[in-house]
RNA sequence: GGCGGAGUAGCCAAGUGGCAAGGCAGGGCUCUGCAAAAGCCCCAUUCGUCGGUUCGAUUCCGACCUCCGCCUCCA
């Protein structure tokens, strides 16, 4: 039994079966981030989520090909060109530095792949052009071209792939802009938009004249150049069902690339929205948070990766700074004992045990069940405490539990604590136990009293002592 | 209004037609110079509400309540 995973375009949980007929290349994309700003902790959940699928198929012995486009090209991203008056590439290279900095904070592994929007315009223009001879796509009379879905209807596609929708019960959005009105239909939507005023200098020359790519032809000329016209695995929020992907797959299959009977992407994975507080993440609820707010309230990346794994990716996730804390609570006891199994294995090498990795991969091969994996892993961590304890644990045994641990960690992606402990308080400590072994208890305790006013803990174990952060 | 997802202990969160995993927090004990960590034990007669099917439902069906997402550029 293999992997099963959840397909927004079938529906339903099916085994997971690569393209490749060799069973083992895999071509996975995901939207990235608009660098208009700094990532949330909203975004971060499905960023984590892709990671995760990744590192699983990795795991499973799947060669990944990983594309993330950048998008930096786009309206916010526009007005806040207009806003500082610093170039397009100037105002977006700041946040998209960001954005890997954070990325790398959370312990994603990084893209084999990330084209950025405004450097494939001429991809995106040989896109918009042959939908223009096969005749899905017009030019407006305002010079923006827009994708005819009822053309592409007749031509035999199928729109409405990722969601049931009925055409004519869209509703339309409170913002129209001028140039709503130059389409045919109210659901067409724009390939390439004319330039405008508020554009400033952000303008391509193109066939139609000057000004920019629309939202979702991006990833369809970014996902075919590096992925082929049809791959395996497409993810994102799943906010972006409609009409992002929806409408990528009009454009991709409109472009009528594919091996006949192949669709653009095999299987669609959409990740669930993240809650703050019960709520929905808003900046008027005050309960906004980025990334690196939490970073600088002193949370660790891998305890921020480690709550954001705590859920399935399909359901909510209620995150919380209490949730936060719990996290970082169940990552110590995982941490200490790993360290104690670091210290009886000393420098041997061992296979890794075979009973968590069952667990686990049983788990996980159930559509990403990772709470069942998680229940895997610390089930096995009670396990190796016990044996600790019990002094039955010989140093290979030990090793083979860690070779274990590296190969879930392949998965989990937590790493090992990221502080180092200041020489000076390495120092304290070492002071501390020389006064117990003199039995000087009271000198031991007022050296622990400093540690702990420093901010350190200090646990003696029969290696000797431990410092930790408190 | 249409479509979709979710409601399980103080908090987070699995799961199954037959008496409810795991984590955090909490309580007791053991160990320890004292602590901490760790170990052992305890901690949901109950799974949003109300009906129905069934020998038996948290799990299936129906209704209702609440929350969340999408319905044109929000992960």
């Amino acid at each position: 039994m293999g992997l099963q995973i959840f397909n927004t375009r079938t529906r339903r949980v099916e085994p997971f079966k690569p393209l490749d007929p060799s069973g083992r290349r895999v071509g996975m994309y995901c939207c990235g981030p608009t660098v208009y700003d700094y990532g949330h902790i909203g975004n971060f959940r499905t960023f984590v989520f892709a990671d995760l699928v990744r590192r699983y198929l990795e795991f499973r012995g799947y060669e990944v090909r990983h594309v993330m486009n950048i998008t930096d090209v786009e309206d916010k991203i526009i007005r806040g060109v207009r806003e500082t008056g610093l170039s397009l590439q100037e105002y977006t290279s700041r946040y998209e530095k960001a954005f890997w900095e954070d990325a790398a904070a959370l312990h994603l592994l990084t893209p084999h792949c990330r084209p950025r929007a405004a450097e494939h315009i001429g991809e995106i223009i040989k896109l918009v052009q042959r939908l223009m001879e096969r005749g899905f796509a017009y030019k407006a009379p305002d010079g923006s071209v827009y994708f005819s879905i009822e053309r592409y209807c007749r031509a035999g596609h199928r729109y409405g792939q990722l969601l049931n929708l009925d055409l004519d019960q869209l509703r339309p959005g409170a913002r129209v802009s001028s140039d709503e009105y130059a389409k045919d239909a109210a659901a067409d939507f724009a390939l390439w938009k004319a330039r405008s005023p508020e554009d400033g200098e952000v303008y391509w020359e193109s066939p139609w004249g000057e000004g920019r790519p629309g939202w979702h032809i991006e990833c369809s000329a970014m996902s075919m150049k590096y992925l082929g016209p049809s791959f395996d695995l497409h993810l994102g929020g799943e906010d972006l069902i409609f009409p992002h992907h929806e409408d990528e797959i009009a454009q991709s299959e409109g472009a009528e690339l594919q091996p006949s009977g192949r669709p653009f992407v095999n299987y669609w994975l959409h990740g669930a929205h993240l809650l703050v507080e019960g709520r929905k993440m808003s900046k008027s609820l005050g309960n906004f948070f980025t990334l690196r707010d939490l970073l600088a309230q002193g949370f660790a990346g891998r305890e921020i990766r480690f709550l954001l794994l705590s859920a399935h990716y399909r359901d909510p996730l209620n995150f919380t700074l209490q949730g936060l804390r719990a996290a970082r609570g169940a990552l110590e006891r995982l941490d200490d004992c790993l360290q104690s199994l670091r210290e009886i294995a000393g420098d041997a090498e061992a296979e890794p045990q075979p009973e968590p990795l069952d667990r686990f991969t049983a788990a996980m091969d159930e559509n990403l069940n990772v709470s069942a994996g998680w229940a895997a892993v610390f089930d096995w961590v009670r396990e190796q405490n016990r044996a600790i304890r019990e002094g039955r644990l010989t140093p290979n045994q030990a090793a083979a539990a860690l070779a274990a641990w590296r190969r879930l960690d392949s998965v989990w992606g937590l790493g090992e604590p990221e502080e180092k402990v200041p020489e000076e308080i390495l120092a304290l400590a070492r002071e501390r136990q020389e006064a117990r072994k003199a039995r000087d208890f009271q000198r031991a305790d007022a050296i622990r009293e400093e540690l702990l006013r420093r901010g350190w803990r200090v646990e003696d174990t029969p290696k000797g002592p431990r410092v930790k952060r408190n």
